[in-house]
DNA sequence: CCGGATCCTATCTGATACTG
DNA sequence: CAGTATCAGATAGGATCCGG
């Protein structure tokens, strides 16, 4: 994919120091919200239906599947199309946009697995101490 | 580094798809808030002072750095070193654990930066849509 | 310099009910 | 089936004052 973006100017990533942090930001306020990435991971493995995903993710609420996707689409992440039939028929996929993310997401996702036993482990110890200096 | 977990578990990924999805919400509740990336991003270069991320950072206010360094500290991913000495001098700097999510944590920040010029367009069309369809 | 405590607001989320 | 609308609770975030 040729990546340039709309003005002309040239993307090219700069240190991820300095420069970049302020570009970062809003991008991770979409991708890291609660459901997103999660939806991302799920259509990564192929175009799926409205209730399909709902019925995949499992603890998301109706509405919050409809307002995630449509930040996606809005982003250009996932393309959203309507089948004129009834019942209705719609269907999410990722975009070429969204398959790029495809990789990146699936890095962090590994980590988080390969990590998360970690993690609770320190959580636990953090909370343990806390508990010592509070009830000695 | 050699990663096992608490319990002597073996931590193999298991596919992205089914099991794991499950496991990486909790993980992106952290990594994914406003400000947890953006400090791993920087503790990546080095050690930083308490003032020094808050300048760095830009944006972020003292509460919510405390807060998320906590939260950080909490995961295992940063160390918090206090020298006793006046005025007070309190080090962080990424964990064992912190380091393993820097190259995670940069794939996904170059992604960002790499296409945020894409999002911001795709937004840009996205809004226009609809003005255009609200105001004929 | 570091950060705890408090107050107050904006945003996010879920439950529920209703529509094409 | 695939949404929209509305309401109420939870949570995140900022501003500010205070203390070690």
């Amino acid at each position: 994919m040729h990546v340039t973006d709309v003005a002309g100017e040239s993307v090219q990533p700069p240190s991820l120091e300095s420069t970049g942090c302020r570009n970062v930001s809003p991008v991770l306020n979409r991708v890291g919200d609660k459901w997103s990435m999660l939806i991302v991971m799920i259509l990564a493995d192929g175009p799926r239906r409205f209730n399909e995903l709902k019925r995949h993710i499992d603890g998301i609420s109706q509405r919050m599947l409809t307002l995630t996707l449509r930040g996606l689409e809005r982003d250009g992440l996932v393309s959203r199309t309507v089948e004129p039939s009834v019942p209705p028929r719609v269907t999410y996929a990722l975009t070429d946009l969204g398959e790029s993310l495809k990789q990146p997401v699936e890095t962090l996702g590994r980590w988080a697995m390969a990590h998360i036993a970690c993690i609770r482990a320190a959580q636990q110890r953090f909370d343990a101490r806390l508990d010592g200096a509070n009830e000695p």
